[in-house]
DNA sequence: GGCTTGCTGTGACTTTTGTCACGAACCGAT
DNA sequence: ATCGGTTCGTGACAAAAGTCACAGCAAGCC
């Protein structure tokens, strides 16, 4: 069960786990399992856990005064899941956390942290995670600021067609910051 | 010189640089001065130093097909400025930075990165970072996908109220995704 | 089976935003 | 002081995207 995370330990960090490590980890992390629809995470409260998910698929969201939803990430196997801001200070989250599929994570608890990270390998995980959550972000940042729809949605296509199968089409819509209906015309072949 | 930067390191990591430290910090980084419209870093060169600006303000920006600019980020004095992906694997970067006022810098090279971070403060100083850019970024975006153009700016104007006034208008625009034009007619007071 | 619910597409229309063109005010450098 | 570049505003129009309403269809449930 814990083998998904240690291969991605090892890839991310390009260190290997001693068995002591591994210990270490089993210890410090422990199995959930959401059903669709489930909350990991809602709006004013605390986000207690980090999760990484073994088996499933989530989003994660905001709600605005209209009552709209507008999807920051869509995440599956092989994901951490959180609201780092509200993970990291415990202070209560402006977000939603939500299985979209039945989904396995393995759940690590904010005081398990500090453990967690003495780990060499995991330490340079979480760097080069945050490295790539940083590029990440600004390229779609950038997507966002400088593309149409069209091009927003062809990149997001290219880069993403896993998470494209997995989602309905108003949940992408939504995550590239376009309504339903102009997505849904943007994908008509003939367009011109 | 360096007292600015030994303040926001001790400002952010909650903790105290020892005599030692700075000789170490000292002997890492370097001053250096940029006029008005020097760049910082061009697109295809490789990133070579992260800087702490002392005085002064710059911008980071991509440049399109069709040769528009669209400015990812404006900073100001205490700000670290850099192209975290170039710099970190010390690849061709897509962005340019530019001084937008004659500006004094502290540099970091990249080999004296590993130096640095084994200071506590400074690694500590450096998660926070990471954490309060991720924030930032996240809200931004959330932001970019949610809101029109009107409570976009009004939200700017708000938290940087001091870029607001460095800045001009157009920078601005292009900041928030938008045209010149518009963002001029969104400040006309009788808009109704 | 029949029912509800969620997902997708589409037409008609409105609103928002972008584009192009022009001019005025300002500012720094020669 | 004046010349060129930059900034900002604005009008007229075009394009992009949003909104509202309706319909078909598939999946799941009693």
């Amino acid at each position: 069960m814990y083998e998904a995370l240690f291969d991605y330990i090892t890839r991310y960090s390009g260190q290997t786990l001693t068995e002591k490590d591994q210990e270490i980890i089993r210890g410090a992390m422990e199995p959930k399992k959401l059903r669709k629809k489930q909350y990991f995470l809602e709006e004013g409260k605390v986000c207690k856990y980090t999760g990484f998910i073994l088996k499933g698929a989530m989003r994660q969201f905001s709600v605005d005064d209209n009552g709209t939803e507008h999807i920051l990430q869509l995440t599956i196997e092989n994901w951490w899941v959180v609201d780092r801001q509200s993970f990291m200070n415990q202070t209560p989250s402006r977000y939603f956390i939500e299985a979209w599929e039945d989904t396995e994570l393995l759940l690590l608890p904010r005081p398990q942290l500090d453990t967690i990270l003495a780990i060499p390998a995991i330490n340079a995980m979480f760097w080069q995670m945050s490295e790539n959550n940083h590029i990440a972000s600004q390229k779609r940042l950038d997507d966002t600021i400088s593309l149409n729809a069209v091009s927003r949605f062809e990149n997001f296509q290219k880069q993403y067609p896993e998470i494209m199968q997995r989602f309905p089409l108003h949940q992408i819509a939504s995550y590239l910051g376009i309504a339903r209906e102009t997505l849904s015309r943007i994908r008509r072949p003939d367009a011109h």
